[in-house]
DNA sequence: TTGTACGCGTTATCAC
DNA sequence: GTGATAACGCGTACAA
């Protein structure tokens, strides 16, 4: 075993003081050409790297950025870490990634815990106990301290950083009205309850494009789904209770379970019923029958994230503030889900 | 916006030294109650809170542990991320996450700028492209400076190292009895081609369990992907070319396909043909029918990943080397892809 | 009871 | 052309 080398071993072996073989690895003009080929020459052999740590405490700057999610387990998170991945990588950065499992005080603590030091910035989805709560003292503490922060998916007004966001409106839009362009009349809505931003927004977009067809809007069409663990149930409750053409879910899991229920009261997708989703994960492309959805595409969204802080990060301090919100465009993918 | 607070801020504004400041706020004796008091106060209402990148240069240690996994978006790799943050957590460890994409280099790349102070130690997976190389001195450069190393799933013996692996040739032999049990005769097996070392011990699963069972192997029935892109097509050509009673399929995806294949040639799944795959993932749970598969627990394999190279960094150096290779159990778990 | 000095690994500045 | 010194922020052995 063979620890790491550091300016001060090669310094002693060599017999020059640390400054010199500092200076001739970052090959200066000051130091002479027989010293900078001998000391690059040894380096080179037994393999010199700077560490990284002490160049963190000298410069000020870690080159890492924090995420901090809600879940892993979920294909669009995981979307997004690689694509704030892939261009973070690019410009020379590292990524720590945090989970917050969608409690309030372990995303307070990771917050923390990184803001000592360990990263430069944030990219973050906040969990859904901060919205509920509405508690965000954590956020603006780092970003009084300068560290910058991107917030993407789910996001609130409270917080002044920049965004990375879709067009969740625009997107429910374009799903409703790819369905009434279909010929459905009676369109169910199956969302979540309205503190998630998301949720929100969907649901406002599926009213907006049923009023801009002058189509009455029935409350009883529309289900929110309070807990997740019962969602299966509920849907399941709701399909068999109405009698719909067509169902739009805010997300994959709510679609399939419109699906299911649909074929189990002896209904055909998409023949009898059109359902379309919302995000574009795994489960989508291979469901049979494979859906239709809104593509959220995340990997673009943690691009874009990642462009967005290192750009902050980058910045001379004397450029004026300001903060920028991206919105990402969602795309309408057909599949098998939905009537030609 | 407000810097960050140090000691050495504190002692200023205190008018006492930096070491006083110190001492008290680690609650030495050798402090004051008064002094104490006043300083613990002051730090508590300016939110004081130590440096990371100072104490890690310090103490030669991160308290963080890098994990380099071939890539995000996969299932298994995001479960077994989740293992290894829980524990990780629970003991006071940040987690940074970097791909390789499965690319040889990138793995290479992120070791060594992960080998340099960013992190104590390492959980891999490694790229698919560094099995074929059979090149592993990114491996042995790392271990040989002392840096724990854990490897989990896609392992190889030249590295000594800690290691979680499943019991693939059991999980597959499980998983072949059980289709024997239920009366399958002609059973068929998708694998992957044999450098990927999961690929050859399922398959070696498959071969020994019909042997014990004194079952005649026909090479017919065994197929090996070379291309993952083209298994869909390969598979379909499997399933129409030979009569299956069963199939055995080494991941979910080609379970999948296989199914698929089955109910275009006008079969039956379960009835007419059963399938098991392997890999217990969102896709198995949700698809119709749901998926028959033997589970590898990720997140208990990233939990006992996590626990190893803890184990190893808050070791006393006198305690003598040895490494240790966890076998986490895997389980038949029966849904509606195979008959009852 | 408090303060001084040192070291972790690096680089920048200034002296020789 | 080379080397000593300070600084980044912290903890601690030792001196006062």
């Amino acid at each position: 075993m063979r620890p790491k080398l550091t300016l001060k071993q090669i310094a002693r072996e060599l017999d020059v003081s640390i400054s010199t073989v500092s200076k001739a690895l970052r090959d200066s003009s000051e130091i002479g050409e027989e010293t900078k080929k001998k000391i690059k020459a040894f380096a080179k052999l037994y393999n010199y790297r700077p560490n990284n740590i002490a160049l963190s405490l000298k410069n000020r700057k870690t080159k890492t950025i924090g995420i901090i999610i809600p879940e892993i387990v979920h294909y669009f998170f995981t979307t997004v870490i690689s694509g704030v991945e892939q261009v973070a990588n690019e410009k020379g950065y590292n990524v720590i990634v945090c989970l917050s499992n969608n409690s309030f005080d372990k995303e307070v603590l990771n917050m923390e815990l990184l803001a000592n030091g360990s990263t430069d910035g944030f990219i973050m989805s906040m969990a859904k106990e901060t919205l509920q709560k509405e508690d965000y003292h954590h956020l603006t503490e780092v970003t009084n301290q300068g560290m910058p922060l991107v917030l993407f998916d789910r996001v609130i007004d409270e917080v002044h950083c920049d965004k990375v966001i879709i067009d969740d409106v625009i997107g429910a839009k374009k799903a409703v009205q790819y369905l009434i362009d279909k010929g459905a009349k009676k369109i169910g809505l199956v969302s979540t309850v309205d503190y998630v931003s998301v949720g929100k927004l969907r649901t406002r977009g599926y009213l907006e494009i049923l009023r801009e067809n002058n189509v009455e809007i029935d409350e009883n069409l529309i289900l929110k789904i309070e807990d997740m663990d019962h969602s299966e149930a509920e849907i399941k409750d709701f399909i068999n209770k109405n009698d719909l053409d067509a169902v739009f879910a805010v997300n994959e899991h709510f679609a399939i379970h419109a699906i299911k229920a649909v074929q189990e009261k002896g209904l055909k997708v998409p023949d009898d019923v059109s359902v379309i989703g919302f995000t574009d994960g795994e489960l989508s492309k291979r469901f049979i029958p494979s859906l239709t959805t809104v593509s959220q595409h995340g990997e673009r969204m943690g691009a874009e994230a990642a462009r967005l802080l290192i750009d902050k990060l980058e910045r001379k301090p004397e450029e004026e503030e300001s903060y920028k919100t991206v919105i990402v465009e969602t795309s309408l993918i057909e599949r098998n889900s939905t009537k030609l």
